[in-house]
DNA sequence: CAAAACACCGTAAACGTTTACAGAAATGTG
DNA sequence: CACATTTCTGTAAACGTTTACGGTGTTTTG
């Protein structure tokens, strides 16, 4: 924790200027003798570049932040998981933010790109408000928004395809001939929330089955409270055959439930969860599960966003990431699928 | 993405020098006059500060590195959880680095402390070497470790305590009258490996259990690879009633071959898991496992750090995080466990 | 051998802050 | 009103780099 050596320090051993110094460290063509000296004293003293005032010199950072809803959300896992690895190898390190979904922070991180600390930003929110849309039009530095945002902001946008997804995982229960298909979503003002709901109507009516609104259950995007939801969903439709839920920790709660209620999966009950995270492989019986692509869609924000870093000002790109529709054993497990 | 406004742009529009405009944005006792103007200056141009150059004048970089040997370990991501929360608080931002437990990245990790990018680092290796203890000894900033190091090495350091951990479940699984109890654990090489294997001998033999090396299998630390020394396992021990699964991934691999191979858990042979994540709830049977208290050691090394980071020289601190096991169906869910 | 060309190097300015210091303005005191 | 205080402000230096520019010293050329 010593005071650390600079380039000054090098200067003085090694007898040279800073400037020297700087172009040896920074490889521009300089005297054989004179590389030698500085590289020596450099090694000698342990020197490290000082990340800071380079920064500030070259107005890069090399820092780039990772604003997700949670920390604990595996979705926003998966994204983490490929964004990592591709920012890195281009010389990126990432700042974590984790704004629990709460507008307020979500807008503190897109003032904070003022600050310059990082040269961009991969952002997920949960709500997309009018806020957000006035931030990012005059956001100090390039944004990725993984989810939908309106045509016309200024930020290169990766979506996933909720409305397909929604519509193979009805399909899906249709063809196995379920008939009463509940839905237990999030909030209806949260992004995802609006449009599986909205999906899921339209995916119905695709089947030629009718739209029953008792047939939906609102609650949030986590477990215990999806179980809540589908108690009260089974006792409001005692016939139910099917759950269409709107992620996986959803249909988690709905397992617990279907479980203490006695209804077997999928013999009675056939459930679909979405997102297709760990929890879904782990889960018995395993989860059929829509996935939206996290880990897809991660990838293609770092690449947009390094692209963006490269290139400079371009048209704002939206890149589509398909579902696909991962069949487990909660909709056709019947050999192994039990109380 | 314009140029920002600094500190200078304010001063000329407001009239006065940098020097007032940094004492007002700074709350320094200032004329109430100037305050207005600086303020008015600063409101109309949207300033916000840039965080690079204030951290080179200032050395303090107000961000913090969590080095977490793979992104898709629910143990780690507990950990970050609570890091989180602890660090934002206290004003810090998190940098992020997966090292994928490679041993060159960790160094890597902890040279690059010299660029001052960071204050302070918590890391949790999943190996601990001489060169990690040779740079630890010199590292340029304050460094955390999450695991296990050896007496004297100048760092704060964080334990949890496998050895009791596994002594509880062995002892637990002891009492439900198990007698022939595996064990399936990661490389020996690894700190945790090496740490709870030792531990499962020592735990047999205090219930007065013969320790047989066949009932010990190696892997790795994963789903896959733990299903598949379950299975070596099982063929070479086929009265096997127990399993002692290194973590909680091993375990779901061991229910995976287990329910495959038709035989029932927790009725034939019952398994426990090492991590308590989120996975050991989702699972089914649900997983009876030890915890570490992963969300406690990341708590404690971020307040540990912060500590440090205000405080300076100190003392290296250790603390321990006794373990705790979470009864679940995989050893006592005979009501409810199935095929 | 003088002049031109070139290779290398050092000085200094810049990035955007914070802060020590000294000077100016305002206020208080006799 | 002269002076001593106090309060406020501006100048300049510093943090550790990068880099434009001009100056050496060496080599090439006619």
């Amino acid at each position: 924790m010593a005071e650390g050596p600079t380039i000054t320090t090098i200067a003085e051993r090694a007898g040279v200027s800073i400037a020297s110094v700087s172009r040896v460290l920074n490889g521009l063509p300089t005297r054989q003798e004179t590389v030698r000296k500085v590289m020596a004293a450099a090694e000698e003293l342990g020197y490290v570049r000082n990340a800071v005032a380079r920064s500030l010199k070259s107005r890069r950072t090399h820092q780039v932040a990772f604003a997700m809803a949670d920390v604990g959300n595996p979705a926003y896992l998966a994204m983490l998981r490929q964004i990592q690895p591709v920012l890195k190898a281009a010389g990126y390190r990432i700042v974590l933010h984790s704004t629990d979904a709460v507008v307020a922070d979500e807008i503190d991180v897109l003032h904070s790109l003022g600050e310059r600390y990082v040269d961009g930003l991969i952002m997920s929110p949960l709500r997309v408000t009018g806020r957000h849309l006035q931030m990012l039009a005059t956001a100090r530095a390039p944004v990725v928004i993984i989810g939908s945002v309106p045509e016309g902001t200024p930020v290169d946008n990766v979506r996933a395809d909720s409305r397909t997804g929604v519509k193979l995982a009805i399909d899906h229960l249709h063809a196995l001939g379920r008939r009463r298909i509940g839905m237990v979503n999030g909030p209806p003002d949260t992004v995802p929330g609006a449009a599986r709901g909205a999906a899921y109507i339209e995916a119905l009516e695709a089947c030629g089955l009718p739209y029953d609104e008792n047939l939906v259950q609102i609650g949030d995007f986590y477990r215990a409270e999806g179980g809540r939801a589908v108690a009260a969903l089974l006792d409001r439709v005692p016939d139910l055959d099917a759950l269409m839920c709107a992620n996986d920790l959803i249909a988690l709660g709905a397992l617990d439930v279907l479980r203490a209620a006695g209804r077997r999966v999928p013999q009675d009950v056939a459930v679909v969860g979405m997102d297709d995270t760990d929890l879904a492989a782990a889960s018995w019986p395993s989860l059929t599960s829509v996935s939206l692509g996290s880990a897809e869609r991660g990838k293609a924000a770092a690449e947009l966003l390094l692209d963006r870093l490269q290139h400079g000002e371009r048209e704002p790109r939206v890149v589509t990431v398909p579902p696909r529709l991962v069949v487990r054993a909660s909709t056709t497990g019947e050999e192994e699928g039990g109380t």
